[in-house]
Parts: structure tokens; C-alpha cells; sequence
DNA sequence: TTGCGATTTAGAATCATTCTTGATCTCGGG
DNA sequence: CCCGAGATCAAGAATGATTCTAAATCGCAA
């Protein structure tokens, strides 16, 4: 399979050791892009690997997305969900079905910030409805 | 006191069953603006209410929030965070410290979205080093 | 004042996540 | 190609935040 070949690639590239496991995980990750939570991930791996851990899942999405190669999406008190796409994007939660949408990035305006604060990182977290529930509403 | 005689008013006035444990933890986050999470909070309210349980401190947090009295704050898996202060505003995490602060609004200019998706909020969290931390990197 | 329904309490339960331990595997060096 | 050091895995226990349960108590409207 083409992908598997490209993420042995991805995981070699970053210094990363490869095992079956994290390939199988990214594999996942890359297929189908619902931002899956870590229980998640594990039920879909099971299917192909019984013998992995829940453990083993946690790790190696921490692996991942600590090399770059996954990002965490954190929604209040929910799970951590991951997410696979590594270009510059927001996240839009709908607030009715739960849904995690990938969207267009969205620019933060800061504000005056108190002397001697630097900001690293500005994440924008859009809540909503999307268009299947605003649908719901007319 | 006559913080105490308004935290009777914002209760009373939001139909919200007035309770010492809930004039308390109230008065708690107005007088303290440090971002407690329910175990800090807990700890304060036991030093003047010994009897009051973490599950009525959960209990009361929530109603409060519920009502808009509170503003709950989560940053990625830690426990979370109240906030009293009512005003249209952001929050900073120290990357370093691990402190919270409130700092001026932070607009998000949205990107587009696709169509039929309704956003309702835009919460922007910024990520960086306070003003003593990011002095200590000099 | 009275009664009902909301709230409190204490502790058990839940859920996501992390830790522990011994077995297994990956990968660079020989 | 084979070996060994160190990384990773599996299974299950442990942790920590939060929620639930059940019974006692309280707040508030009539």
C-alpha cells in the first residue's frame, strides 16, 4: 500500500522509531479524518491488530502528535480527539451533534496585551451549528 | 458585609436558589481573581464552612455557571477553571508558571466557513510566557 | 408555619488517562 | 546477518477529575 509506505516515510523522517503499531494508528488517523478520540482509535485498531493495548494507543498518539505528525484537539471536558491534518486550520465544534469540523484558520486580533507577555500560540475555537443541524432548525 | 448583600442580589436576581455554600463559593472567586479550580476553591471554602463537601463545591460551580454568574476556563486535559469576572475578555496561559490571566478581548477573524455553518462563539486561548517568566529568559 | 422540591453530604462510581512491570521489538554497530 | 542496548509494547493497576446515589436538610412560596 502506497500510504503505509509514505508513513513509514513520515515516522523515518522525524527520528521517530517505527513499530506496526504507531503505522497502524497514523494509518487510521489518515484514513478517516472525524477526529476520532483515543477509545476510538483503539476500537478501529483492534479490527486489524487484536493484541494492541489501550495503553499502546495513548502512547503512540502522544508519540505522534509530539513529532508533529498528529495535533490534539481539546473540546472543554471531552476526550482529547486527534487530528490529522497538519495544515494551518481551526476547529468548529457544533454544539448539537457533537460533530468536529476542520476549517478555513482563523486569525486572532489581539488585543493589548500587559508588558513582558509574549503569546506562542492564539487557538481559535468556533462553536456553532453546522450545516446538517442549522438545517434541523428552520 | 456588603459584597455579601450583592452576591445575594446576583443570585436572587437570576431566580437561582440562595444557599450559604453558594453565597460563599461566590464570594470566594470574586475576592480571589486567581482561576481555582474546584479543588482550590474546596480548600477555601473549608476554611470558614468546614461541613462543605468537594461534590456541593462541584454542585454549586456548575449552577453558578449555568446561570452566568461564573465562567468556567479549560486549557487542554487540566482540571477546570472559574472565573469571576463577567467581562467581555480573553485568557493567557503562562507556558511556563502555569498562570492564568485575564487579558483584553481577543477577536477572531474568521476565515469561511462552509455554508450552513452558524457560529455562535469564537473562544480564543492564548498560549505564551507572563511578564516574570519571560524576564527570567533574559 | 408547612410542605415540596431543590440542595447538601459522604462516599461510591465513572471515565479518561497515566503508570508499572516484565516481555518484546527496533535499529545501529560489528 | 546477528546482537545488544534501549525503546516500545501489553495488561492491568493506579490516579485524578468529575459525576452519581441516597438519605438528610434546607429554601422558599403559599
Amino acid at each position: 500500500m502506497e500510504d503505509d509506505s509514505n508513513i513509514s516515510e513520515l515516522l523515518a523522517a522525524r527520528g521517530i522509531r517505527l513499530t506496526r503499531q504507531r503505522e497502524k494508528i497514523l494509518a487510521i488517523l489518515l484514513q478517516q479524518r472525524d477526529h476520532p478520540t483515543a477509545s476510538e482509535v483503539y476500537e478501529r485498531a483492534k479490527q486489524k491488530m487484536p493484541s494492541i493495548s489501550l495503553a499502546t494507543v495513548y502512547n503512540s498518539l502522544e508519540a505522534l502528535a509530539r513529532n508533529g505528525l498528529l495535533k490534539q484537539v481539546n473540546v472543554d471536558r471531552a476526550p482529547t480527539r486527534f487530528c490529522a491534518n497538519l495544515e494551518d486550520h481551526s476547529h468548529f465544534f457544533c454544539e448539537r451533534c457533537g460533530a468536529i469540523y476542520d476549517v478555513e484558520a482563523a486569525a486572532a486580533q489581539l488585543g493589548n496585551l500587559p508588558p513582558g507577555f509574549v503569546v506562542f500560540h492564539a487557538d481559535v475555537a468556533l462553536k456553532g451549528l453546522c450545516s446538517t443541524c442549522s438545517d434541523l432548525n428552520v
